[in-house]
DNA sequence: AACGTAGTACTACAAGCGGAGTGGTGTCAA
DNA sequence: TTGACACCACTCCGCTTGTAGTACTACGTT
């Protein structure tokens, strides 16, 4: 097993791709080395077998989904009304979005995790841990809602997001963005 | 190309549980006679090519998703208030919930349909479909909320629905429910 | 009632593809 | 010199497809 850190992290990385252009099936030690650009046979010397592959991917595509700290920096900035909750919301969407493979490599692990229960526990670990984050964030960061809204709004933005990156011609962009607007302002009413 | 369509239908559902099991790219003609438990090679007979049985697939999977013309007449009995909506919805989660592996295989046809332009005009039709039936019953129903109402039910629904399905550590039995409540409630809020 | 025919079920085969895993060799740096 | 890693090549294996050929069954015809 060898442990050189950046080509295994250019080899996850190479995973994440894989997953969201050829699905979960589609990710094998070959198509990873072929999407890496590294010599057959290398990602064998990586990975002790696939499930361990998939955890490890789970275990990194999360990081890759959360916002940098500049972003977070950025977000506390102004006043933190039911706006700024939107407009934060909105940039939610529309970075995830643009991380098309990322968003669409976490579903296919999510769907093989019906299968890999070593990489159930990664990712239900990595998630819960996100959304307790983000009601904690939330409480501290001023804005309006309590933790019940957090989660409905989790809810649905991400299925938007499904809707969005799977079948993009189900809601138009307009659409897309009233029901964000719709998403937060409903939620906020106890 | 045989059209014995009691056969054909068999093997659809067959299909349905593969795709479920093994994901879109474990549907092969082989997997699918395997699971009908009919001889090799009766799936070749019955579709043109992968791509045929996928679209196949993905035109019935959504009827197999409604409910049934029972549930619809009973939906219809009592008083139609936020307190029924709630209870509708709760029934909705549990129904879809328990066929399991049709909304599994529902997901991972929206995955395909990230590489199968056929088969994501079908979904794309069926699904715009079904939301604006959705929101035409509901209108015509007497239940409170507006279309937007609707379809922000339908988001949080389906994420929740997801998140039961694939990683069920996530979401307390108890939460879920309170969220279902809770998403009725305030998508409600103009 | 016997026959013929069409459609379907079943079986078998040939060929190809792609992946896993491993062992050997070259290379670089401590 | 030694150890770790990159690269390359080779073998084995399993699975899928597509089709061709044969057997069966039901139905309509005479």
């Amino acid at each position: 097993m060898r442990s050189n850190p950046e080509r295994r992290q250019a080899l996850i990385d190479a995973a994440i791709e894989v997953l969201a252009r050829d699905g979960a099936r589609g990710l094998t030690f070959r198509a990873v080395d072929a999407e890496a650009a590294v010599p057959p046979g290398t990602a064998s010397n990586y990975f002790a077998n696939r499930d361990d592959l998939f955890t490890q991917v789970g275990g990194r595509i999360y990081e890759r989904l959360l916002p940098d700290e500049a972003t977070i920096a950025r977000s506390r900035e102004g006043l933190q009304d039911e706006t700024r909750y939107a407009e934060l919301m909105h940039e939610l969407v529309d970075r995830i979005s643009a991380f098309n493979s990322g968003y669409l490599a976490l579903l296919e692990l999510r769907l093989e995790s019906t299968r890999r229960p070593e990489l159930r526990a990664v990712l239900t670990k990595r998630i819960r841990e996100d959304i307790d984050a983000n009601i904690g964030y939330h409480a501290a960061s001023g804005l309006p809602g309590d933790s019940t809204s957090v989660v409905l709004v989790y809810l649905a933005l991400n299925w938007l997001i499904v809707e969005r990156l799977t079948l993009p011609d189900i809601f138009t962009q307009q659409e897309i963005h009233e029901l964000v607007d719709a998403a937060v302002r409903r939620s906020l009413n106890p």
